[in-house]
This record gives structure tokens, C-alpha cells and sequence, in this order.
DNA sequence: AATAAATGTTAGTCTTACCTAACAATTCTG
DNA sequence: CAGAATTGTTAGGTAAGACTAACATTTATT
């Protein structure tokens, strides 16, 4: 049982919102289908969804699939949710949607629980309404 | 002599904006005033230094010190324009200019030009006029 | 059920970017 | 100008996070 450090790495956020992604494909999850579609080796993705495990983040489910712990799934959806926001508020200040989308990846990522708060909060005033990110 | 990557990483940018701001100063430029503004050991900054001595971006000065390439310079003043627009753009819209230091600093080395001029199009419309960058 | 394909696992390698420790060269100071 | 301190350099080490290749296991197909 690794201990979960304050701030997850990027590459384990970006494991953790892959793998939510796909849930809510509706498919069951393999390693195989994180490593499709991260473009990383199987080996990889072994080694990464062990630590994560070990972290208490992920867990197998009853079909042999990959799943969150509440903990993990809550990390995921806070990842994702930050996504959202940022692609979003890139989008709304003129942004093309495709590059919205590659630099939000990246903010996502780095930037603090209040610079988070404060585009969102920008967002809900200047904005279109937000989608539900559970869509 | 090592071809510059298209985007250079994140910790190379950091070197060449550290040695702006230490240059901007007043004083000449030491391996050892880079390792005490970074934070890190002399040997690490050395193995850097070179590096970017091997891509043409830094060199020694008259006087023993580091200075730049005009190369080296473009990319250094681009770095810190980033910097210095993502700061201002996020004080404007309500983050603490502490937070809005260090999370500037992330982003600065992640987002697409495309981002970049669109916050800085936004900062123009929306915030007060931005001092010079060479300030 | 046997074989083929897909998936998971293990072992070993690479790069980046940091570190410490030891040593060399330079610079400062009495 | 000699010793002390500072600075630069070299060697070797570590951790993260990717890779390939080989092997094991599971699943699908005939």
C-alpha cells in the first residue's frame, strides 16, 4: 500500500481521466484499452495501473476489469472536471476547439485549486452555461 | 552542437528565463547564481549550462560570465512574455499574485501561441495596460 | 479439446533531470 | 603571495516514466 502523495504526478492524472474516459464508454476496461489509448506500451501501463492499485486508487472489478476505488474516482472526476473548465473557458475567449482541448490537457494538470476556481467562476459569468462533465 | 527540439522542455526554459531575470539584475551571470536562484547544485546547473552552450543558446561573456545567444535571448524573453502575460491575466481575474506567480510558471511552458495570444488579446481588452516585459 | 490470438507480466534498457562527493581551478584576503 | 574560500568540473548514483523483447496466461475459434 503506497502512500497517495499530495499532488499526483501529471502522468498518473492523466492515467486515472484516460481510464475514466473509457468507463463512461460504457465498456469494461482493460490494460490493454488504457494503453490504446494513451499510445503506450502494455508494459507500461502494467507497471502504472499496479502503482496505482497499490495506492489504493484503482481496483479490479467482478469481470476482471479495471475500476476505481471511491477515492480514485473521485480524483478522476476532479481531473476531468478541471479539463472541462479549462477547455471550455479556452473555447469562450476564442481558442479553436482542437487546440482548446490539447492545452487544457496540459493546464489541468498544474495549476491551483484557486486559479481553478477563479475561470470557472469567470466561466459561469461570461459563458454559455457548462454541460454536466458526467455527460 | 545539439539541434534545439522544436519545444524545448519545460526545465531548459526554466534555465533560460532564471538567467533573464538574474541578467535584468544588473549583475554578471555565474553557474553558481543560477544554482542559488533555482535551487539546485552547481554540478546540475553545470550540465546544463553546457547543454544549452551546445545548442548555441548561451555562451561565456567577456568577463567569464554566461550570457546569451541572440537565439538564446528570443527564447528567453518569449518565456518570460508568457510568464509575464499568464500573471497578469490571472490577477485580473481574481488570483492572489503569489498563486498567480507560481501557477504562471506551469503554464507558461505548456500552452499553445495560439492560448497565448488569445489571453493576451483578452488581457489587452479586459485589464489594466501591461508594463514592458524588459522591465 | 487443441491451437491461435489476445492480453497480462517480467526483465532489462533508455533518457531526463536531479543529487552527493571529491577534486581542480580560480579568486579573495590577510 | 600563501592560505582559505569560492566556483567550476567530473564521476557516479537515483527516480520517474517511457521502451522492447520474451514469456505466461487467458480467451476465442475451429
Amino acid at each position: 500500500m503506497t502512500a497517495i502523495p499530495e499532488k499526483l504526478p501529471e502522468s498518473l492524472e492523466m492515467y486515472l481521466e484516460t481510464i475514466l474516459l473509457l468507463q463512461n464508454k460504457g465498456e469494461k476496461v482493460r490494460q490493454v484499452d488504457i494503453a490504446r489509448a494513451m499510445g503506450f506500451a502494455r508494459s507500461s501501463v502494467h507497471a502504472t495501473v499496479n502503482k496505482l492499485m497499490d495506492m489504493g486508487l484503482l481496483k479490479t472489478d467482478t469481470a476482471g476489469g479495471i475500476d476505481f476505488t471511491p477515492a480514485g474516482k473521485k480524483l478522476a472526476q476532479n481531473v476531468y472536471e478541471r479539463h472541462y473548465v479549462f477547455a471550455h473557458f479556452l473555447v469562450s475567449i476564442g481558442v479553436d476547439p482542437i487546440t482548446a482541448q490539447t492545452d487544457a490537457c496540459k493546464i489541468e494538470h498544474d495549476v491551483s485549486q484557486l486559479t481553478f476556481e477563479r475561470i470557472k467562476a469567470f466561466c459561469e459569468r461570461n459563458c454559455p452555461p457548462l454541460l454536466d462533465p458526467e455527460d
